[in-house]
DNA sequence: TTTTAGCACTCTCCTTGCCCAAGTGCTATC
DNA sequence: GATAGCACTTGGGCAAGGAGAGTGCTAAAA
């Protein structure tokens, strides 16, 4: 059973108005309608027949018989393809997002405002995840004693992210012997990747463990007690506009289901990474989000790397029902990725 | 009209025991039931009469002729009042929170943690707010160049906690004035209140604007980009466990303002400072939230502040549904508190 | 050959009518 | 003062029936 004319010009443009259709109004859409909608005037017969040949190329099912056809991710899938290249972002987002985000220099700042404007105007949840990424490099460190054992460790990175930690040390060290420990590890290790700066401490007090050396001791406290821990996975992940999703279509056991995966931030990080390639520039659709995450049947994942230059240094996402407007939220995931490199190059 | 017996003993177990029945089928209750249920054998028409007694007090609602009645706030207010002395905790929650806070010495981490705990051991959304506080006093600030004009600055506070911004200037200032500022800032303003430090600095600079300084002129460009903006509000704040209000009677338009509101957390520290006051030291039970926030109808606020020693570091709370366990979320709340103050009390 | 019109059929949703369970207030009685 | 009885109210559940929308198929028109 061969398939003529399944993406035709005609079959295109109905299966393009009935995706259109079902997302603006979400109820299924029926021949009749569709007719009525159509300006070529074409009957809602011949509409029928077509149909029938999408439901069969696997574009549309019937939620029951005698319902109208709703379309199926394969049907999105077409129909993302389909618009992705004709896409201009209207004025008043293009507006709204510039002035959010204009004058930020800080990525942590400038990726909580995107999680927040990303939900502003999609009709989804806003994400955006800052990476530590491979310029991890160490800058600075700064010891701080704060009470009885108690020392606050303070890592700045060659990409400006601040990590600090209050450790709890097994012996107290006094506040010279932290100036000391930071010292040296300011002058040994500035510009090292945190994780090898660890590495090669590690090995250094191993080596001297034997001898009876103040500052290794210190050393060795501190790096006990977490002091680098910098090179661990970022904690800077922005979610916000849940609350657009509790007006959908979803019943209410489901829907708690979902606002408790998207509470538990590493999981929607661990989606973004798994779905957002470092080395693809683009805006990336991915429908069918069920498979990863069941509870996301419905949705679908608008998103693209956040990059200055060529570095990736996060990624920003929209996490939205499968029927929203895509035309709209993929130029404003788009402009917010370029907006990032402008923002945020170091050169400018 | 005299209230005979309005507080009396029978009218207090039967009030407590519509508030409890209420609590826990979420339905209107009615004189049969209660009468099956209590362990007094008294008939139905009895209780009618009381009812009708608590009715006229203010006490009970019905939503319509012949459904049972409802407790109002009063009713949840005295019965509230009525168990607030015999609180014991679960060893259950205990152990939870215990496991969840032991051998927490960061703040942020311990309020982090706190909000996550409290969506855990109630059916509500969990809350935690660090406050700058009083004793917001500059221990270290340092100063990083990170490209053409722009440099991050850190401020470390006396109490440990660490503010970090990246600022754009407006000249370019070169590594080595940035550590000239910082070193003269360290020296001459460490320990001093923040807001304090900015006000002097500004003094200092004001005076000294005829001449040609140099390190003046770097301390000018750091202040004017915010360097020390530290002293501002806190922004860590915490709210966990949207996803236990999903489960609520609440329609979907409430629902969706409901978890909006909480989105903006703001708002939530406002609700809290506004009710939680520094002096006292108990749990807050706080009925009647739709006066402050009218999207919270039907909502309770149950906080406590957050204290080490004697000064007020934050505090912490649960925002949840009138029908809710508050023997349970009270103790918890409580436990959270002292457990705070013996964690992070720094004689310790 | 492609498009359209017509028709019988299917399914959901809404309305209507009905009954039942639960609850109330009132009055009379223990 | 507490209880029993009774008439009345109200919302929920259930079945029946009609309206509306949509489908597939066949035959006629372009």
């Amino acid at each position: 059973m061969p398939n003529p004319g399944q993406i035709g010009p005609r079959e295109r443009e109905i299966l393009t108005a009935i995706v259109e259709t079902y997302i603006s109004t979400g109820e299924p859409v029926g021949s009749r309608t569709l007719s009525r909608q159509n300006k070529d005037g074409l009957s809602p017969a011949t509409i029928r027949n077509v149909m029938a040949d999408l439901a069969d190329g696997g574009f549309l099912e019937q939620p029951h018989t005698s319902a109208g056809r709703v379309p199926t991710s394969q049907a999105y899938r077409y129909y993302v393809d389909q618009i992705s290249g004709r896409a201009t972002i209207s004025p008043a987002d293009q507006t709204l997002i510039s002035d959010t985000l204009q004058g930020t220099v800080d990525v942590q700042e400038f990726l909580e405002r995107t999680s927040h404007v990303l939900s502003l105007v999609s009709s989804g949840v806003g994400v955006a995840i800052g990476n530590a990424g491979p310029k991890n490099a160490l800058e600075h460190v700064y010891f701080s004693r704060q009470a009885n054992n108690r020392v606050l460790a303070v890592v700045v990175t060659k990409s400006g992210v601040v990590h600090d930690r209050m450790m709890r040390l097994e012996r107290d060290l006094d506040q010279s012997d932290l100036n000391t420990a930071a010292n040296y590890i300011n002058e040994n290790f500035r510009g090292w990747i945190i994780s090898n700066v660890k590495a090669e401490l590690r090995r250094r007090i191993e080596q001297e463990r034997s001898e009876y050396d103040r500052l290794m001791k210190s050393l060795e406290e501190l790096y006990k007690g977490g002091a680098l821990a910098a090179d661990e996975p970022a904690k800077n992940i922005f979610v916000e506009g849940v609350a657009n999703l509790v007006g959908n279509d979803q019943d209410r056991e489901r829907l708690r289901d979902l606002v408790k995966t998207l509470e538990e931030k590493e999981r929607v990080a661990d989606l973004l990474s798994a779905y957002l390639d470092t080395r693809q520039e683009a805006v990336r659709v991915v429908i069918g989000l069920e498979e990863a995450v069941p509870e996301m049947r419905n949705f679908v994942l608008i998103g693209a790397p956040a990059r200055v230059g060529e570095e990736m240094r996060g990624s920003l996402a929209v996490i939205g029902p499968t029927r929203m407007d895509y035309q709209h939220t993929i130029t404003a995931v788009s402009y917010i990725a370029q907006l990032f490199d402008k923002l945020l190059n170091e050169n400018t």
